[in-house]
RNA sequence: GUCUGUGUAGCUCAGCUGGUUAGAGCACAGCAUUCAUAACGCUGAGGUCGAGAGUUCAAGUCUCUCCACAGACACCA
């Protein structure tokens, strides 16, 4: 089964951010988990790399934009393999293979009759780059942001035909799947009702874009030219760059995993945009929270900035991944507190999953001779029934992206492993040697439920997974998420490696 | 300004269609313990459920008003 998910391309005016690594990471573990599931996955990211903006921030640097935009990107793919990112595309939308999909996309749109040359009138704001919302009759305004005065614009554009689509898109947004969370579906289908205007796709005062044939001076606005990277990856990844093929290649894309901020884009305007070109449409688009700092945004302004690197520098990344994706509710904004982030980290991987294997097989090895011991079990062991609901859990909220409740069920299993380890405390039974079967099976038992939470928590936190099953002597290469976790693959009378910790006890640094 | 959402223990949150003494995890305190990463476990302290009014035999849960925060209200991404 195919299963294809899209980061947005990042926009490279700056450097990476902690939340394009959020939104990255989420895909990340839901990719990896696909393709545990055994499913064919398609894992699409990239740069966007176009516009003004770039422009601006390219001639500021006194360099070209490509330049510059070479230097951006470098420095998101060099975050991705430090984030361990398992992308299987990298697109930029100022390669060729992305210029020659957008050309022969827009042809079709155009043949649809959905493109026509229009006027884009209004009070423009230097400063905010963009049109306010003034009434044009004002003989002069100023900027409620800059205080400056607005310039009277009217720039000859092309335009697309978007209220053509108002009852698809209408249809498209109420239903039950599409949109996710709920809450920013209103607000989409608030937007949508109130009746969708013609948005331009083209610019004429902007020359780093890419050039609209026939049309001199023109180059796409940014969003036309971006959203299609989601399609040019496709294309890119089958090295065949035609629209004509793209359903068996992977398109239409499951879900795009999105801010908050551009839902409208890829729950509207993308939508419309490839029913006019008689391309099918993404399946899914969710719209996660943001996070801030000690519930403040994050901004140069305030200096609170998180960098991505520094934190992966400090903290290592199997930490910092598990923190975003178990402790904030996808979706919701998250709060990020660097106490909290040490502790959560600390409990749930060092003492509680860290520990549990850790205290087993080194039982195990004092009493068993250095092996894992054999089960000798008639009945079903209560370990193997709560893994089995655990796995229940555990697949229904990773599936739907509630990373939080997925995890937190994983943590459950270990807190029990943990307590039926005091419980029936072997270290005592363990004295009469009568009793000595009956450990080998509780010890089995135990480090079997470590091997499954080791495969469990491989999406999210791969290095410490392997980790794991390295303690365990079990082979990590093509783990799966159903046939190896099957009770009883754990191989009797294997042997132990010297348990070592597989999670170091993070430090609170306070300099953040 | 209009609309939407949120506001529950120090922190992060769960509480479905109203119904016994409001829950979890973390943090904190005590106990216990050594198989283990000063880890695990047990117990405890912590809340007038944003404020006020109303409906009801009964409200965190429904209605109204107010306060605080976040977001949407089309071309910065």
């Amino acid at each position: 089964m195919k299963y294809t998910l899209t980061t947005p391309l990042y926009y490279v005016n700056d450097k990476p951010h902690i939340g394009s690594a959020y939104t990255t990471i989420a895909c990340d573990a839901q990719a990896r988990y696909k393709r545990l599931k055994g499913h064919k996955v398609i894992f699409i990211t990239g740069v966007d790399e176009h516009g003004q903006k770039i422009q601006r921030t390219a001639e500021q640097k006194k360099i070209e934009p490509i330049e510059h935009c070479n230097n951006i990107s470098q420095l998101y793919l060099k975050l991705w393999d430090k984030w361990d990112i398992s992308n299987d595309v990298f697109i930029r939308t100022s390669s060729q293979e992305h210029i020659n999909i957008v050309n022969d996309f827009f042809n079709r749109v155009f043949s649809s009759g959905d493109i026509y040359m229009g006027h884009q009138k209004g009070w423009y704001c230097v400063g905010c780059e963009e049109y306010k919302d003034i009434d044009e009759h004002a003989i002069e305004s100023t900027c409620p942001i800059h205080k400056q005065k607005l310039e009277w614009r009217d720039e000859e554009n092309l335009f697309f035909r978007l209220s053509k689509y108002q009852n698809e898109i209408e249809q498209l947004v109420n239903k039950e799947d599409f949109i996710y969370p709920i809450s920013r579906k209103n607000e989409i289908i608030n937007f949508v009702n109130s009746g969708l205007k013609d948005f331009s796709i083209s610019r004429v005062n902007v020359k780093w874009g890419i050039p609209v044939k026939g049309y001199k001076d023109h180059t796409f606005y940014v969003w036309f030219d971006a959203l299609l990277g989601y399609i040019s990856s496709i294309c890119k990844l089958n090295s065949n760059y035609s629209l004509d093929n793209l359903i068996d290649n992977g398109w239409p894309a499951d879900v795009h995993v999105i801010g908050k901020d551009i839902l409208r884009f890829h729950a509207v305007y993308w939508p419309a945009m490839l029913m006019s070109a008689n391309l099918e449409i993404p399946k899914k688009v969710i719209g996660h929270g943001f996070l801030t700092k000690d519930n403040l945004k994050m901004g140069k302004s305030l200096g609170n900035i998180i960098d991505p690197d520094k934190l992966v520098k400090d903290y290592g990344i199997d930490s910092v991944r598990w923190y975003l994706l178990k402790d904030f509710k996808f979706g919701s904004d998250g709060d990020f507190q660097f106490r909290r982030f040490v502790d959560i980290v600390n409990n749930d991987l060092a003492n509680t999953i860290g520990n549990l294997l850790n205290r087993t097989t080194s039982m195990s090895r004092k009493w068993f001779e250095g092996n894992i011991p054999e089960a000798i079990n008639s009945d079903t062991h209560i370990l193997q029934i709560k893994v089995v609901d655990t796995l229940k859990v555990y697949n229904s909220s990773f599936s739907i992206f509630d990373f939080s409740r997925a995890l937190d069920s994983v943590i459950e299993l270990a807190t029990f492993a943990n307590v039926y380890l005091n419980e029936q405390a072997p270290w005592k039974q363990i004295k009469l040697n009568s009793n000595k079967q009956l450990v080998a099976n509780d010890i089995y038992s135990i480090l079997e439920t470590c091997r499954i939470i080791a495969i469990m928590i491989n999406p999210v936190v791969p290095k410490l997974s392997i980790k794991i099953l390295n303690q365990l002597n079990f082979n990590s290469t093509d783990i799966n998420l159903t046939e190896c976790c099957y009770w009883g693959l754990l191989q009797s009378n294997a042997k132990l490696p010297t348990p070592e910790p597989i999670m170091n006890k993070l430090e609170f640094i306070d300099d953040n």
